[in-house]
RNA sequence: UGGGAUGUCGUCCAACGGCAGGACACAUGACUCUGGAUCAUGGUAUCGGGGUUCGAAUCCCUGCAUCCCAGCCA
């Protein structure tokens, strides 16, 4: 990664940080946080969040926490907790010992909102959740006043500890705050503070019967962990004016609150309830399927965290609702690999090929470079035999313009083999399918070759080659925004019917066989690929992490669009 | 229609009153035992209208467009 100099601001938010310690507030520090709700996997737009804010913290010599904003007991789990803590990890973030939970603040929370109603600012309401919403208001219009909203200091502080104790009913009271009814901020016109919900809390249990709004429970949390830089997404900007005033009554830390726009990727949902939608309704294998933006997914896929580190630091950081390009993300994955993934041999959709001319039962061991951009990943021997597999799509029988791969009397070069001719196809009596091309090749070294052969292939000998299923993976949306649908349909009318290719029967050079869940690679001339938690020894399972550049695939569209 | 925000290449981000720059994408070429990688080259942008200024993407006025808010979700 390169060099960051502490010195130069590279956002607006490192900006504000740098003119805070220059102006002393926090006394310099600066101490932030990731504040995750566990209702669902963490995906990549959390990650631009992580990365912000532990990169923030490292940069700036200060802290950053991990809290879970465990609110709702009635969306969250502890599936969702480990998830989430596994997830932080691995892309490479240590919180030590700042695990937090709001939760672990339930007791300071309500000891406050009795400060609040003995303050006045705060009271019992009996209005039903409909009731509540009828009186609220428009955006145009004020709403009106609950008729529980002049009882008094006592009755409040007795009713809100009845509350607590679980004397009511669930959505029988709320405690809310007393601000203003007439306020243009929606937000501000008494917001619920606090709410009655029998729900067995994963960390709490059923302790609580009640539970704090995030409204009311996020902002004293960032106070209480003292967190200097409050950082969220946009939507939260008309909530600063409700935490300020919250801190402001209660006398406590004041956090400063910076909002950012959250990060979208085209051909991609990314809210958690779409996602978790997605998994309900088995559009997908589960959150770490490898189609999905989800870390686990795309940890599955073969994203590493580096990549996405990467990605996180140079899609830069605005206020800007905006979408990024999916095809930068898979660029960064790209770049991440091509130095360090060893080359492979891989024959997707295999078409046998026979080289007449080569004895029978000889076997090559053919010495192939590891890694061209690194000499000291070495060599390997690849053995090289009479019956050889190529790629079913690097033979043509009609060959089109600037098609250079092989077609009866041409002649390519087999990587690290020999050149090899076409002499004839043999096809399928019945379906008329090309089944096999019988060929010759020149004995002599390639090192000793001299003309000019357009093309080298990748191959793998029939007798010694692995049997592998490969999986192939496209946008899970086939829509740029898969919001834009036609009239009357919703978001999943987008979904790409062909986002996953079960490849069975590929053939894989040898060394592959042995290959663990995990392990990266690039397949020469195709993409770089992993083999997944599928993937059995002696019985290979690999995704396709992402395709390498294909300019003859880009050649063929375009001559396919009549361009 | 109230409030909050945002408008710069196709996309994302810079430029903080002084030559609009980078990355991705796209295009062209060089090189190549990966049509990979690498290298070179190219095109395309300041939402509109006024104003201030020697000078405006930047400051002011005005219009327009887009996003967010009417959960006892976060």
């Amino acid at each position: 990664m390169p060099e960051i100099n502490p010195t130069e601001p590279s956002n607006f938010i490192e900006q504000i940080i740098t003119e805070d310690i220059k102006q002393g507030k926090n006394q310099g520090k600066v101490h932030t946080r990731f504040p995750p709700e566990p209702n669902g996997y963490l995906h990549i737009g959390h990650a631009k969040s992580i990365c912000l804010n532990f990169g923030l913290a490292q940069k700036f010599g200060g802290k950053c926490n991990l809290r879970f904003d465990d609110t709702n007991p009635v969306k969250e789990e502890q599936e969702y907790i480990d998830a989430i803590m596994r997830d932080v990890r691995w892309l490479g973030f240590d919180w030590e010992d700042r695990l937090f939970h709001a939760s672990d603040y339930f007791e300071q929370l309500c000891a406050w909102a009795e400060k609040l109603i003995q303050d006045g600012k705060a009271y019992v309401c009996d209005l039903s959740a409909e009731d509540v919403r009828l009186t609220r208001g428009t955006l145009t219009q004020p709403g009106k006043e609950s008729p529980f909203r002049i009882r008094s200091v006592e009755e409040n502080l007795d009713l809100f500890r009845r509350m607590k104790a679980g004397e009511f009913p669930d959505g029988s009271h709320t405690l809310r705050a007393k601000i203003d009814m007439a306020a243009p901020n929606l937000n501000l016109r008494d917001p619920v503070l606090y709410r009655i919900l029998r729900a067995t809390h994963p960390r709490t249990g059923d302790q609580w019967c009640i539970y704090p709004m995030y409204d009311w429970a996020h902002g004293q949390s960032d106070s209480i962990e003292g967190i200097t830089h409050s950082i969220c997404t946009l939507e939260f900007e008309d909530h600063r004016p409700l935490y300020d005033w919250f801190v402001e009554q209660l006398g406590i830390h004041h956090p400063q609150q910076i909002e950012f726009a959250r990060l979208n990727l085209s051909y991609t949902v990314m809210s958690k309830r779409k996602l978790l939608q997605l998994v309900r309704d088995g559009r997908v294998s589960g959150w770490d399927d490898p189609r999905m933006p989800t870390l686990s997914g795309l940890r599955r896929r073969g994203y590493t965290p580096e990549a996405i580190r990467n990605f996180t630091e140079r899609i830069g950081l605005a206020k800007r609702a905006s979408v990024v390009d999916v095809a930068f993300l898979e660029h960064c994955l790209r770049e991440d690999q091509n130095q360090p993934a060893p080359r492979r041999m891989a024959v997707l959709r295999p078409l046998k090929v026979v080289i007449e001319n080569y004895p029978e039962g000889q076997v090559e061991q053919m010495e192939a470079i590891n890694n061209p951009e690194d000499p000291s990943a070495g060599m390997r021997l690849l053995p090289f035999s009479r019956e050889l597999y190529i790629e079913r799509d690097d033979f043509r029988e009609e060959p089109p313009p600037k098609f250079f791969r092989l077609a009866v009397g041409r002649e390519v070069r087999l990587r690290y083999g020999y050149i090899i001719k076409c002499e004839r196809v043999i096809k399928d009596a019945t379906t008329g399918e090309v089944i096999e091309l019988r060929c010759t090749y020149d004995p002599t070294p390639l090192a000793q070759i001299t003309r000019k052969v357009k093309s080298t292939l990748h191959w793998v000998s029939a007798q010694a080659a692995v049997n592998a299923e490969v999986r192939l993976y496209d946008h899970l949306f086939t829509q740029e925004d898969p919001e834009d649908v036609p009239e009357g349909e919703d978001w999943t009318a987008g979904l790409n019917p062909n986002s996953l290719e079960i490849l069975t029967g590929c053939k894989l050079e040898p060394i592959l066989a042995e290959a663990e869940s995990g392990y990266h690679c690039q397949f020469e001339r195709q993409g770089y690929f992993c083999a997944d938690l599928d993937s059995k020894p002696g019985r290979p399972v690999f995704n396709r992490s992402v395709g390498l550049k294909d300019e003859w695939g880009r050649l063929e569209k375009k001559q396919g669009a009549g361009g």
